[in-house]
DNA sequence: GCATCACTCGTACCAAAGTATGATTTTACG
DNA sequence: CGTAAAATCATACTTTGGTACGAGTGATGC
């Protein structure tokens, strides 16, 4: 990477350089033209004047470092974006892989027929594991364990 | 702000202006001088371009835009502040104020029995309302009518 | 091999949630 | 003043939620 800049800096240079050397010719021709007319030098130092202030601007422009001018713009990010897993609170409180399926499903607000079929089990198994929640959440509903949870950070 | 910009601007112009005036003169008294010498025409060409070669950059170097680079920041808001509630919809929804009382209620995870302690009201009346709050949120239960109230931004 | 844990399922029972219907009282508005 | 919407309550009923207890299975690790 930092031999390629060098690389292209060094191109560049080379091309002012090619260019300058250009320039130097085409006023040799100048004076040797104007140089018969008398009392033309006016005009010639103009011309000259004009090319020399349009490649010093020219070179100035590709040389000089951009002048930046960073602007903050705050933009917000909803929370579902910053949001992680608190997944240090589900282990502390014993909450099991299947348990926290049953959880987010809860959640959803799915009843607990649903998540039986969802998780293709049976109604009593999801009953039992949304019991064991419960104890788990110290909370004595579906409705204060989904605020519980999110909470806790739990769930999103 | 703005016509002081534009005066600023001519300011600047003016000192171009002026510095260029300044090097004509400078440049009639160089040609005088170098004149008396022959053949120092060269040297003549030499200060002059390097005059005009710093002239331009210099002056690319004032004239250039500054490239504005705008950075978006990210900046976490969280959607407590953020949150507004939309009333638009509560009303769209013929949702009354005894009725989202209830559903601030029921998202916070009370049960009807608990409601109706807290408003003063018997446990028919809460199952009233929370009935009604079902039909108006097409809903079937409890925790999907606090999902579609968040969804809603009814609550926050 | 045995203990432990997660997962599963069943039964039984009670509490709570939710529906349906009807009725009364308040409140707000033209 | 009358009326419509809101709020209140009751009763009866069905469904769902939630608890308690027991029990079988499979995987893991010592």
């Amino acid at each position: 990477m930092k031999s390629l800049k060098l690389s292209k800096r060094f191109q560049r240079v080379l091309l002012y350089g090619i260019v300058l050397a250009t320039l130097v010719f085409f006023l040799k021709w100048l004076q040797w033209n104007f140089l018969i007319i008398d009392n033309a030098i006016d005009i010639y130092i103009g011309i000259l004047a004009i090319l020399f202030l349009t490649l010093g601007a020219w070179v100035a422009n590709q040389l000089i470092k951009p002048k930046t001018i960073i602007v903050e713009r705050e933009v917000s990010i909803s929370d579902s974006k910053t949001f992680s897993i608190n997944e240090n609170a589900i282990k502390r409180l014993g909450i099991s892989r299947r348990e926290y399926e049953v959880l987010q499903l809860l959640a959803g607000g799915h009843s607990n027929a649903d998540m039986a079929s969802e998780l293709f089990v049976s109604l009593s198994t999801v009953k039992t594991h949304v019991s064991n929640l419960f104890q788990k959440l110290d909370v004595k509903s579906r409705t204060q364990a989904i605020g519980k949870a999110k909470e806790l950070k739990i769930i999103p």
